[in-house]
RNA sequence: GCGCUUGUAGCUCAACGGAUAGAGCGCAGCCCUGCGAAGGCUGAGGCUUUGGGUUCGAAUCCCAACAAGCGCACCA
């Protein structure tokens, strides 16, 4: 294994991390068998990036965590483990300073050589294999569809959409699912909210049915049906003209929501319909395996589960006494179609922070099911107070009053809303002021990011136009701080991708590529690519180079800007 | 009242239990007769809400207080 890494410079094969941390972990093992280091176990963690570059490329905290269990001086662990770590052609140095840290530095030659690996890579670099194809869906937004999508479902659609595609990239098998909630009552009050909007449109009395839906998108959707379909629902018995209208609305709601959610960006592989469950036997099935196992019970006329059993702190209502299943029913339903149907290996919901409370029940749903529950993810995105100049902005669908997400997007811009977004924790309750994001989107971080992009595609430009034709260039010529150091941090990305997917943290990706685009002006400030007076003899061999690394930083760079779905522009 | 989440620079936010807590915006200076100045460099700005604890080491883990958000239905 290690031979064979030894000879690979594609970051495909193995992770230049994992390949240390295997050194690391011989080395360790070798002192123990040859009695330089007491017995014991290998700490976890072997290796880790230090927060400060000159410390080199790469420590590890090992002999530090070790030094309880061995009883033995961290500094002296250390000092072994660096006489045993196998360098190859990869480490440069091993150092060790106090308390217990070694620090590891990689070979300028083997980082020059990256630049080839990178471009070799071309499209793919930044991909990794640590999925290994694993069945994982992504189920996100799945706003029921009683009303637009508004400013707070953003959050949760930014999240997820670039969540799935990194774990794609990271090589897990990905589905993105929107949840239709087109069952129960909440739907039941939209439509008759629309029978009512319908027919005030043909002229006639109609009251909007008690904590109906009120608000002006309503009275455009019934004139739009009556246009559509004229008075041909007034002829009909109203309860059949309800479901008829309803069916309409539904429809006109699901295209609305498809086409914002599309406007930054964000796409689905599937859309489920809650109804289906009831349609087939998913619903009676999961329902007689919860019976079956002994989790339900006739209470006061409904059928409860008893989450108690699985220590909840209180039982669920599945039925209620008049008959209807409630959506707690449905969501058990679901996620047994999920897991024993579909057959996900693990299924990651992301959910507004309004639900925390529903966590916890679901998974203990899942697990008398029968699926274990850790196969099941929740993440809450905590809530988005919507401000505009100071004020505070209340979204309610009922009253009507929101801000919908086509407005964001069209004053604000896909590509910053994704930004905005996406750079924060989930767990952050964060405060969108719409005036500082239009009046920001002049001087955004987006820009910062975009801007460098369009930079290199300048450079590329340039070289193209004065006919400098580098397929020859010497990486080797690269030496300068600058130029390393962006070597250096492109090569965090596979690593990041791979930890993103881990850790289901997206909110890393933009904070790594601000990083990216600093490191890349920086060396564009020192490092001149093509001068003015470029002459091919005296300049050939360094601007050569130097626009190989430029064209890496331009994959480096786009990739980011491809996960976290926005515009790499080659001119601004 | 109980539970979950969160308190970090003036503002918006980062920081696998590791070394001097970092970015962007804002503020004060400096840098284009050289590839895009939507850029770079320098500086000011922090008792990481408070008080205890755990350990070689805490913004990070535990306990308590204070503050904010969200839950606590036979609604979704």
């Amino acid at each position: 294994m290690q031979a064979e890494a030894r000879g690979c410079y594609d970051t495909r094969a193995m992770l230049i991390k994992e390949l240390l941390a295997q050194r690391l972990t011989t080395a360790f093992t070798t002192a123990q068998a040859q009695g330089l280091l007491p017995p014991g176990d290998l700490p976890e963690g072997v290796i880790e990036r230090p927060q400060d570059t000159k410390h080199g490329d790469f420590a590890s905290t090992l002999p530090m965590k070790a030094a309880k269990t061995l009883r033995s001086n961290p500094m002296k662990i250390a000092q072994t483990l660096q006489q045993l770590v196998e360098k190859g052609h990869e480490i440069q140095k091993v150092d060790v300073a106090p308390p217990g840290f070694i620090n590891i530095t990689l070979s300028t030659a083997w980082l020059q050589q990256q630049v080839e690996a990178v471009r070799h890579e071309g499209e793919r670099f930044g991909h990794v294999t640590s999925g290994a194809g694993h069945k994982v869906q992504v189920e996100f937004v799945s706003v029921n569809p009683t009303g637009p999508v508004h400013v707070g479902h953003a959050r949760g659609a930014v999240l997820g959409s670039t969540l799935a595609t990194v774990m794609q990239a990271a090589g897990y098998n990905v589905t993105r699912e929107y949840y239709v909630n087109d069952a129960g009552n909440q739907m039941e009050l939209f439509y008759r909210s629309l029978w009512a909007r319908y027919q005030q449109a043909l002229g006639k009395q109609a009251e909007i049915p008690e904590n109906g839906y009120r608000g002006q998108y309503m009275v455009e959707l019934g004139q739009r049906v009556v246009q559509e379909h004229g008075d041909r629902f007034l002829k009909m018995p109203e309860a059949k003209a309800i479901a008829a209208i309803g069916a309409v609305g539904l429809d006109h709601m699901i295209t609305a929501i498809k086409a914002d959610l599309e406007m930054i960006g964000v796409t689905f592989d599937n859309w489920f319909r809650e109804k289906s469950l009831f349609q087939d036997s998913t619903y009676a099935t999961a329902m007689k395996m919860l019976e079956e196992r002994g989790y339900v019970v006739r209470r006061d006329g409904a059928l409860w589960f008893e989450s108690t059993k699985l220590g909840e702190d209180k039982d669920n209502v599945l039925v209620r006494s008049n008959g209807l299943p409630t959506y707690f029913a449905s969501d058990a339903a679901y996620h047994y179609n999920k897991f024993m149907l579909r057959g996900y290996e693990r299924v990651i919901d992301i959910w507004g922070a309004d639900h925390a409370g529903h966590v916890s029940r679901l998974k203990a749903v899942v697990e008398a099911l029968g699926a274990d529950p850790s196969r099941l993810t929740v993440l809450l995105g905590q809530m988005v107070a919507l401000k505009r100049g100071g004020e505070v902005v209340r979204a309610s669908k009922r009253t009507g009053e929101i801000v919908t997400l086509r407005e964001l997007a069209e004053e604000v811009g896909k590509d910053a809303v994704r930004f905005f977004f996406l750079a924060r924790s989930p767990e952050a309750q964060i405060e969108f002021d719409l005036e500082l994001a239009k009046q920001q989107s002049q001087e955004n971080p987006v820009y910062y990011l975009q801007y460098a992009h369009a930079r290199i595609a300048g450079i590329l430009r340039h070289a193209e136009e004065r006919h400098i034709e580098y397929r020859d260039g010497d990486v080797a010529q690269l030496k300068v701080d600058e130029e390393l150091a962006l070597i250096r941090k492109l090569l965090e990305l596979p690593e990041l991708v791979e930890s993103i997917a881990k850790s289901l943290e997206p909110h890393r990706l933009p904070h790594y590529t601000m990083d990216l685009a600093a490191t890349f002006h920086r060396f564009y400030d020192t490092c001149q690519v093509i001068p003015k007076e470029y002459s091919p003899e005296h300049d050939g061999a360094l601007t050569k180079a130097r626009l190989k690394l430029v064209d890496a930083s331009r994959i480096g760079l786009a990739q980011c800007l491809t996960l976290m779905g926005m515009a790499a522009p080659e001119r601004m």
